[in-house]
DNA sequence: CTGTTAGCGCTTTCAA
DNA sequence: TTGAAAGCGCTAACAG
């Protein structure tokens, strides 16, 4: 006897004594086949070991069931690295929502325009996702294949439905939580104010909770040696009480922060409170652990799946915002 | 006029004045194509943007042309977490051998042994890497498939061919660059020791190169604080000067080790050198530059698609060891 | 080197 | 509610 070759519609069809087209209808339109005849066709088909073939159904319906998250290829740099550590939540965001409908994630690298054309003719996937793409033309690109699409992680755009961060409330929450916990001197710790958009709008957001305008704000340098730097210039005040409470626009610079802190002999959270943004793994080796804004990659992309699925189901292509939430550690 | 249709390999046929499978050939096995209907074939190809089908291939092949990543659903746990910072590495790693070759990556989450067996009938994919699958019953789920299949990023198994990284020659790296620093008084700091089998191998690699079994070693607690209470019990013999050199098993615990040594006023590595294990993002907020050794899932999941790939078109399935690398900071 | 031909396994009208 | 029949777009013998 030769290996049983891997069953086919034809054979469960065959055994269940229907024709192939009532088979293929129990799996794709379960309700317009009688109830005993579906189930004979299941029963066959499992002691068969029959599943449908995805090639096959994929060629006749014209659609391959394949989600795509696109990538730019890229050389490492900083920010890149930063990225990093939240890749896996990209990634468990979009499996959250894909692994329970019936389509597959594929991720595809996309290193010029043409990369982008070919997805469509090629029928490499029904739907995209781009992820961290910055480029408009490769938006545009994108847009011209004509099959739904969501931008996710990347500065407003206007090219692509999106599903973004609001930053302003990352702000206010920071606000909010200061408040709530009696402090009222606030400072704010950033840099690139004015060019990072995401920057600017949690200033924003923060500043705005407060009412008043006037909130001591340094616009350094980001990263680890920016806020050691920066937290040296409100030192005095800090130390004269003006301050009793401080925002940093990221963890990174927290870092550095908390460096300075410590170095001048100032406690955290005693004589002044500190929020940071974004909740990344780094927060876990600090001696102190920080309250800060969790900006949920996991959530905004578990966002930009259901969107995407429902765009190919109801034809709906919308913007979504999702809120960050804060996450409080020992710092205020 | 209609909007123009998805051109078919027949248009590009009909325009070139080809047949069909001459068309099909100059894709699949150019060489076979007279050089000057190739051309043709092309360039009438590009006018009409044609990019063959892979739905239609695929069916016709037999073969996806897909890749999957294999990956349990899990709840969060503390590895885990340590693996996400290096999840994106898994992926780039995959990618930038996988972008180059004709298949696709897809990443498939497995809940149980059915979601495995669904593989092969449902033509999800032609092979199969499984990362950090921990399951034996998965695994010679897997290999009843019989498609091309590695595991990676596991303890020795001897159900699947597998990329792994030379443990020990992590450890014996450590050992020569102490050495060849000059520090002669070596101490290791690990934990789980008997039971983790990478605990294990580090430390045999590292005592082997010295030549000399005595090797101070501490099995405490893994973890930040595991490190930090470890080397207390150190701390005496560094002070001594019986201990000038540490070998931390991994850059989590060392970061407790560096706390404590700054805690106690020692200095690295004036007083004591340190080489951690893993080079994880981490180290980069340390206020010294932790030597390290870099496990490289980068180059262990690059590794592991170009074997893949191997099997399939040569049939080979062997194991591979990846060897780590050092990286060195200021810390020795 | 090239053309003809026979399907891969499935879905979806259409008619019953 | 069901079956018959017509392909989806492509590849791989085979014969020339």
């Amino acid at each position: 006897m030769p290996p049983p070759a891997r069953p086919t519609r034809d054979d469960v069809a065959e055994l269940a004594g229907v024709s192939t087209a009532t088979v293929s209808r129990a799996y794709n339109n379960p309700e317009s086949v009688a109830e005993h005849k579906r189930s004979v066709i299941f029963a066959v088909a499992k002691k068969l070991g029959y599943v449908p073939d995805e090639m096959a159904s994929a060629l006749r319906r014209g659609k391959t069931g394949i989600i795509a998250l696109l990538e730019k290829s890229r050389i490492e740099t900083a920010s890149d690295r930063f990225l990093s550590t939240l890749y896996a939540d990209v990634i468990r965001g979009l499996k959250s929502v894909i692994d329970q409908s019936k389509y597959r994630l594929s991720l595809i690298t996309v290193k010029s325009i043409d990369d982008i054309k070919v997805l469509k003719s090629g029928k490499f996937c029904d739907a995209v996702i781009a992820h961290d793409l910055q480029d408009n033309e490769m938006l545009k690109a994108i847009r011209a294949l004509k099959i739904p699409a969501v931008c996710a992680f990347r500065e407003d755009n206007t090219i692509l439905p999106q599903v973004r961060l609001d930053e302003e409330y990352g702000g206010k929450l920071a606000a909010e939580c200061f408040l709530a916990s009696g402090r009222t001197k606030p400072a704010h710790i950033t840099g690139q104010l004015t060019t990072i958009k995401s920057c600017y709008h949690r200033h924003k957001g923060f500043v705005e909770a407060y009412g008043s305008p006037a909130i001591k704000t340094v616009d350094g340098e980001l990263g680890i040696n920016g806020g050691y730097e920066s937290t040296l210039k409100l030192l005095s005040d800090i130390k004269n009480g003006h301050i009793d409470s401080i925002f940093v626009v990221n963890d990174i610079t927290a870092v550095g922060v908390l460096q300075a802190l410590q170095a001048n002999g100032i406690s955290v959270p005693r004589d002044v409170s500190i929020i940071a943004h974004d909740n990344l793994p780094i927060l876990d080796t600090l001696p102190v652990r920080l309250t800060s804004i969790d900006i949920s990659f996991r959530k905004i992309y578990s966002t930009a799946a259901k969107q995407i699925i429902g765009n190919m189901e109801n034809g709906l292509a919308m913007e979504t915002i999702v809120k960050p939430e804060i996450v409080k550690g020992d710092s205020v």
